[in-house]
RNA sequence: GCUGCCGUAGCUCAGAGGUAGAGCACUCCCUUGGUAAGGGAGAGGUCGAGAGUUCAAUUCUCUCCGGCAGCACCA
């Protein structure tokens, strides 16, 4: 006779196994009206789950935790069902819960157009004003297979046969509509409420294979109130705006043109972005006692064979044989350069460790539909450095690296970076011992941080484990950044050594980094990270100085070469519009201080200073604003 | 690379089987204006490229190139 416990610790004893609805309705009568599932020992769970044995039961409710994973999980079947309704031909497949919201994938010959969401979503609506109710049915597999099949849902008898022997085949019937599903599902349509919306529709493999047919994918977004359906579609409009592919427009930093498909031009603006950040990193590394070095963009295929780059990444490098019949290729990665480096002349151990960075620029042949903006390109320039060490020395540095990325992140506003850590493949070199070692230097050199991670299991490189650091863009994507390897596999392949203190040779280790990662890349994620607004020393144009009107033009030449003797990046604007027009120009450009001038600043020798953002204007003594801006100008690593 | 959508002036976009339009930007003129668009005039397009259908194609069809969304890929 079970007895059960509920989440403020009060029990309950029945005489027979009870449903979580009657649990429900035992407690109080307004909250089975509003039960939607039930929690026992912690598993969601259908409501009208028979609890038969002592356990802690909550009931969820629409407010509770679990409540939103629901809607979307029924939306999911509530837009399978009505694309059935309308589009008979159509064979689903599987449809998820995802961030924001669902999709589900369906396989037809004519393509779902965005257009046909109108018609979607009504039926949609109809399917939850109808109210159906949920039934749930174990059905025995060879009789679901048999059954999928003759309805012609292939698709579902295949993924019944790959379930496991013991899983129960649950089918959750809606009405007269039913799917295969795991569950769990609401009690019936109309608890899914209609703060739903469809996003769009697109392509996806079966299975996530791209051997497999595509099928039709269809997003949709799902809330638990009308309101929070807007507040995010407002989230979205907001983010669009930060779009650095829309703001390095507004701002002239970059374009791309067809003949160079992923391929940046960078603008006098963009560029001084760019340097900008090399020059900070710059800094930081020879701080952090690294050496710089820069090797050939073009090299002899055979080196690249030697890297086992030909053989693992041959298909994204470009290529070509020239005149001297000799094959040459760019290099789509800048290690075995830094590997030539070291290897010319002998090592002694009193060397290492030695810390060799250099902006490489490097070529990939990337697939076209993978290009995005800044973010993905096919030439872009790597902070790469290359750590060679002794394996005792390994830990160490693997420590000081993630401490160097993750300060510099903080000095560009990022506080919340996303770690992975990838550990060994299937496909390995090395032995398992050594594995071993760069599993748990790396390992260490994490969890030395605090810092929550999460691990891709045999997602580290063939050669050695990986640290991804990841941010987020404006849109929600995730992009890798910053990188730290540990590769005992190039040492191997280009014979590197060092003479120790036995005065044989031994053989390095050999740690790849890259903390921005690519620079294109981190300058488009900055870009939305701010919105266009950088902090001064990042601003490409940092001040605009604008006359109101021509009488003081003269004095706008000398607050010009004031501020640019200050080392600041100014503009002049002496053109003949009012300062209204001049305001919103610069304003939208995102330029973060314009300092405006007309007779009475001339005649005073100060200017009104109106900061991106605020609609307030400051009167300064010229000394005074110089020696401001200059201040804030200065890069975080070297301030006081 | 795959599926779908898209490609018109520097930018944002409208348009239609009879060879093109707006706003902003640009040039010139007037305006010297105090913190988010002052007024006027002018210039600017092989309608992504190629082929086909048609009396006629920028518009319809096909191929290619490029972009967007997702998938796959991604040190």
């Amino acid at each position: 006779m079970p007895t059960i416990t509920l989440p403020d610790g009060a029990q309950r004893s029945f005489d027979a196994p009870i449903s979580g609805a009657d649990i429900a309705a035992d407690i109080s009568k307004s909250l089975a009206k509003k039960a939607i599932a039930v929690t026992v020992d912690g598993a969601l769970m259908d409501l009208d789950t028979t609890v038969d044995r002592d356990a802690a039961v909550s009931i969820v409710t629409r407010d509770g935790d679990e409540a939103l994973e629901l809607v979307r999980h029924d939306a999911a079947h509530l837009l399978a069902q009505a694309v059935q309704a309308l589009f008979p031909d159509t064979q689903v497949t599987i449809g998820p819960v995802i961030e924001d919201g669902f999709y589900y994938d369906f396989a037809r010959k004519e393509p779902f157009s965005s257009e046909d969401f109108e018609a979607i979503e009504k039926k949609m609506a109809e399917l939850v004003d109808a109210d159906l109710p949920t039934r749930r049915e174990v059905w025995p597999r060879d009789e679901a297979i048999a059954k999928f099949k003759e309805i012609g849902e292939d698709y579902k008898a295949e993924i019944i046969e790959d379930l496991p022997e013991t899983e129960d085949i649950k089918v959750y019937h809606h009405g007269d509509w039913y799917d295969l599903c795991r569950g769990p599902h609401l009690p019936s349509t109309k608890h899914i409420g209609k703060a739903f919306k469809l996003m769009k529709v697109a392509g996806a493999y079966w299975r996530g294979d791209a051997n497999n047919e595509m099928l039709q994918r269809i997003y949709g977004t799902a809330w638990l109130t009308e309101k929070d359906l807007k507040a995010h579609l407002h989230r979205l409009e907001e983010a669009e705006k930060r779009d650095h592919r829309k703001l390095a427009k507004v701002m002239d930093l970059f374009h791309m043109q067809e003949e160079g498909p992923g391929s940046i031009f960078w603008h006098p603006n963009g560029w001084t972005l760019f340097q900008t950040l090399i020059a900070y990193m710059r800094r930081r590394q020879e701080e952090a006692g690294y050496v710089e070095i820069n090797t050939p963009d073009l090299l002899d295929y055979s080196l690249w064979e030697t890297s086992g780059h030909a053989a693992k990444f041959g298909e994204n490098m470009y290529s070509t044989v020239m005149p001297d019949e000799r094959k040459y290729a760019l290099k789509p990665m800048n290690c075995p350069g830094g590997v030539q480096v070291y290897n010319h002349g002998l090592r002694s151990y009193r060397e290492l460790p030695i810390l060799m960075s250099e902006f490489g620029k490097v070529h990939r042949y990337e697939p076209s539909g993978a290009l995005h903006g800044m973010m993905r390109v096919r030439h872009f320039t790597q902070d790469d450095a290359h750590i060679f060490c002794t394996p005792d020395q390994l830990q160490d540095e693997c420590l000081t690296v993630v401490d160097l990325v993750l300060d510099i992140y903080k000095d560009f506003g990022f506080d919340d970076v996303r770690i992975k850590f990838s550990d060994r493949p299937e496909a390995r070199i090395g032995d398992d011992a050594v594995w071993d070692k760069s599993e748990a230097a790396l390992k260490h050199a994490l969890e030395a941080t605090g810092l929550p991670y999460t691990v891709n299991p045999g997602e580290g490189a063939f050669y050695g484990p990986k640290l991804e650091f990841v941010l987020r863009d404006a849109i929600g994507r995730d992009w890798q950044c910053g990188t730290l390897q540990v590769d005992f596999n190039l040492p191997e392949r280009f014979d590197m050594t060092y003479i120790a203190e036995d005065g044989a040779r031994h053989r390095p280790v050999m740690l790849h980094r890259a903390l921005f990662g690519s620079l294109e890349r981190f300058t488009g994620i900055l870009i939305e990270n701010y919105a266009g607004a950088f902090p001064l020393w990042l601003a490409p144009v940092q001040a605009v100085v604008a006359t109101i009107t021509t009488e003081a033009n003269g004095y706008a030449e000398d607050v010009v070469r004031a501020l640019k003797a200050a080392g600041l990046r100014v503009q002049a604007d002496l053109r003949n519009e009012k300062i209204n027009y001049k305001v919103r120009e610069h304003s939208n450009t995102k330029v973060p201080a314009i300092l405006a001038l007309g007779a009475r600043e001339a005649e005073e020798r100060t200017v009104s200073v109106r900061r991106l953002g605020s609609k307030e204007t400051r009167t300064y003594a010229l000394d005074e604003i110089v020696a401001a801006l200059k201040d804030e100008a200065t890069p975080p690593d070297l301030r006081a």
